[in-house]
DNA sequence: CCCTTATTGTATCATTCAGTAAAAAAGGAT
DNA sequence: ATCCTTTTTTACTGAATGATACAATAAGGG
């Protein structure tokens, strides 16, 4: 088949592991050093793989969210606008307290505040994060036309409300709180839910 | 009084200055040049005044906390539990969507993920974040003992929700969420609150 | 008016950072 | 067996990091 010296690593197993550390450590705390011991390769494979630290770390982002973080996607998927915050909330927080993962959320850690030289990373974020929650907003919009809702709801204003929520669970995960806690909180806040 | 050549800064506008960069660039995304540079001051003169990076971070916590965030702690002596919630989420909504200050909150944006070098810095902010809410704690516990709100309550739950809104809105305002919309946020929110 | 004390500016320290050049090694193709 | 292509390894680059040494400077106390 392809022609040269044949990769000696399996290019999802190492994106894998560097997607821990960049769950870990933040895209400003994971040093190339931190990367590649993870990866189990040395600094120009990496760089012949993936691009350079930005780029690896994009690919990450695509990693999680297809995979990780999968159960977001499927939530949509629930038959009810109940179901799909239900579904979202439980899936969050089996992620962020699983103890096979980081401690915390990906999308919410990995850059929320950082220095000048990963400011485009910052902002590729806060799109990613914006993009779920308006896929978030369009379930509830036909949630409304089906019914499923009181038409009154604004389907804006729940989107922000179910984000926030997940957000603050993320954070929480990265202190200390337990899933049951949190499955605590998951169901104090669906008492808000229409 | 005092001997020796004066300092020629004001210590408190400096430090003030040095939080500014904590916020909004986080604890490692800060260089020295980025604090130095804002606060007007050179380095060795950071280092006299304030001991080293480490230290300097420490001292802007509690200016954070004895300052800009203040309204946390004047919060909890509101009348009633419902109160302190409105008068917390409304002061939190200020502060971190206020345009003189940087997105965000810097309790939990500083250094929610970070490099070895900092994990003593998140650890710190693990442990006051973890102090915030066991204050809130305490208070809905006296609510429950003033009858203020009903004896089957649990503080903990309740505490642990309050906290977790609180950071779903610094998560939101360090993205491009307005005032207006987490001000909606918080309304949701209330409903679930007893 | 000197002497002590503290701050300031300059210049530099060793270390770590992300990123690469070049040669060795491992296969398939001819 | 010999070339060709790709990956791996080793070593290195310039820039940026946090932290200091040292001398010049500015005030107060005796």
């Amino acid at each position: 088949m392809s022609v040269g010296r044949p990769r000696e690593f399996d290019i999802n197993k190492a994106l894998d592991q560097a997607l821990d550390v960049f769950w870990r450590k933040g895209y400003e705390g994971a040093s190339l050093p931190d990367l590649t011991d993870a990866m189990g390769i040395n600094r120009p494979s990496l760089y012949a793989a993936f691009g350079n630290k930005d780029a690896l770390f994009r690919k990450a982002i695509d990693r999680y969210l297809e995979g990780r973080a999968c159960h977001f996607h499927e939530s949509l998927e629930e038959p009810t606008a109940r179901a799909v915050v239900e579904k979202l909330w439980s899936g969050s927080i089996e992620l962020v307290t699983n103890p096979r993962n980081p401690r915390g959320c990906f999308m919410v850690q990995s850059a929320l505040a950082c220095g000048d030289a990963a400011d485009a990373i910052r902002k590729e974020m806060v799109k990613r994060r914006t993009k779920c929650e308006a896929l978030l907003c369009e379930r509830f919009e036909r949630a409304i036309t089906d019914g499923d809702l009181p038409p009154d709801s604004n389907a804006g204003h729940l989107a922000k409300y179910v984000s926030t929520v997940s957000y603050g669970i993320a954070v929480q995960a990265a202190g200390n709180a337990t899933r049951d806690q949190l499955n605590q909180v998951a169901k104090l806040a669906l008492l808000a839910f229409p």
